[in-house]
DNA sequence: TCTGGGGTCCTAGGACCC
DNA sequence: TCTGGGGTCCTAGGACCC
């Protein structure tokens, strides 16, 4: 028996999270920005028909938001993902096998449904805008591929009414047929280009591609696309989740920093908040890596990188902070505007696992004790312990002009009705 | 003047080994 | 003047995703 996959996606998720708690922007134009209030990144139906593009900085349509009095809100990824738990939750009841694909998407294998998948599919619809207040569109089809296409069409056409099933279409050609090959999963902005040269317009026309010629000018990745597209399924429901490869933490400054110190003040605080992602998942990370640029878009441009190798894999938040300042020394460059720095933490190892050195002369129970009493107090606080290399003042912080509250993770914030 | 953040996989090429 | 061949591992960079 072949697959049957279905794709439930949120309706302009980070909008639609700010509606349930804001009805009154419900027929607005909306818009949510990234950090640093940058740029746009989540836009109503109604934004959209504004001609405001996805991922355009905001200052661009400054004037496009005053002139048509868009509402506009910095990201609150609190409550985002807050409501995605939410929404996965009541998912995970419609079936035993989903797979999480994203904050505002996941994969469910249907193969044991009896009777209409589109009927089950606007059941599913129906109790997720119950439970959650969030509305959500529904492709079901035999590949992923074909399942993110039917979701496209289900979310673009009114007449779908949010769900399609492609697995009792009679001629899925003409589907595809209607929809533009950079829509199709997958293909990006360079293949498009190297596609239309070639005279490959639509996601059928890719369905149709000789296959040798797509495994020579896009590998085997390209291949597998028009498998999928022609109905074979390359890529199964992932349940299971591999581990995490590795863990970044990296902001835009809200101003420019120009001091050594407060360049190593970011970077311990990304560190801190790395280490506390690394014991979340019970892992230890073998190297560090730090990133410092300044702008992207000036010349003379300075981006560059160091690496320390731990002996021992750690999740020690003092002992990533000691190396992260090491970094930013190493890295450091007087009269540099710097815009942004990061971490990476690779080489992750489950922390049950991690091989001690013979001149290891850490003392790793103590360790282990400080941070489990960080982490237990700081579940329980609204206001978090911080490390002291943190800076106290943090005034290279990004801003968040426009944030709504913490309506469903903090109780001071919890909305009242009147 | 203002331009996000966090991931994955694949490939080519170099280092190194026998 | 002649100067192998094949394998593995690692890394950087490209491309893509949301």
């Amino acid at each position: 028996m072949s697959e049957v996959f279905a794709l439930i996606d949120c309706n302009n998720f980070y909008v639609s999270c700010e509606r349930v708690f804001n009805p009154k922007i419900e027929s607005k134009p909306v818009v949510v920005l990234t950090n640093n209030d940058g740029c746009v990144v989540a836009r109503s139906n109604e934004a959209k028909a504004l001609g405001i593009g996805m991922g355009v900085p905001a200052f661009e349509v400054d004037d496009v938001f005053k002139k048509h009095n868009v509402e506009v809100f910095s990201s609150n990824y609190t409550l985002y993902a807050d409501m995605s738990g939410r929404v996965m939750e009541t998912l995970s009841t419609f079936t035993p096998a989903m797979e999480v694909y994203s904050i505002d998407e996941a994969f469910l294998n249907l193969g044991g449904i009896d009777g209409s998948l589109a009927d089950y599919g606007r059941r599913i619809r129906r109790t997720v805008r119950k439970w959650t207040g969030l509305p959500v569109s529904i492709g079901i089809a035999r590949t992923k591929t074909l399942a993110k296409i039917a979701n496209h069409i289900a979310k673009k056409s009114p007449r779908y009414d949010g769900v399609l099933d492609l697995t009792d279409a009679l001629d899925v050609g003409q589907v595809l047929a209607t929809v533009p090959v950079e829509k199709v999963w997958g293909i990006g902005i360079r293949s498009t280009i190297k596609l239309k040269r070639a005279g490959i317009n639509t996601a059928l026309d890719l369905s149709r591609a000789d296959v040798e010629w797509i495994k020579n000018c896009f590998g085997v990745i390209g291949v597998r696309t028009v498998y999928e597209l022609r109905g074979e399924c390359c890529y199964k429901l992932e349940d299971n989740p591999p581990a995490r490869k590795s863990i970044v933490v990296s902001r835009m400054f809200g101003v420019p920093v120009e001091s050594m110190e407060q360049l190593k003040e970011a970077a311990a605080g990304y560190a801190a908040r790395a280490g506390e992602r690394l014991r979340e998942q019970g892992l230890a990370a073998g190297a560090q890596t730090v990133f410092v640029t300044t702008s992207r878009f000036i010349k003379n441009r300075y981006f560059n990188t160091h690496t320390v190798e731990f002996a021992v894999p750690t999740n020690d938040t003092v002992e990533l902070i000691r190396a992260a300042r090491g970094s930013i020394e190493k890295l450091y460059r007087k009269n540099c505007r710097f815009k942004k720095c990061g971490v990476v933490l690779l080489g992750l190892v489950p922390e049950n696992r991690v091989q001690h050195g013979l001149f290891d002369d850490a003392d790793r129970e103590k360790s282990i004790r400080l941070m489990r009493a960080v982490d237990t107090i700081n579940a329980k606080v609204s206001t978090p312990l911080r490390w002291a290399a943190e800076g106290l003042c943090q005034s290279w912080q990004a801003k968040f002009r426009r944030r709504t509250k913490q309506f469903t993770t903090l109780f001071a914030d919890l909305p009242e009705v009147a």
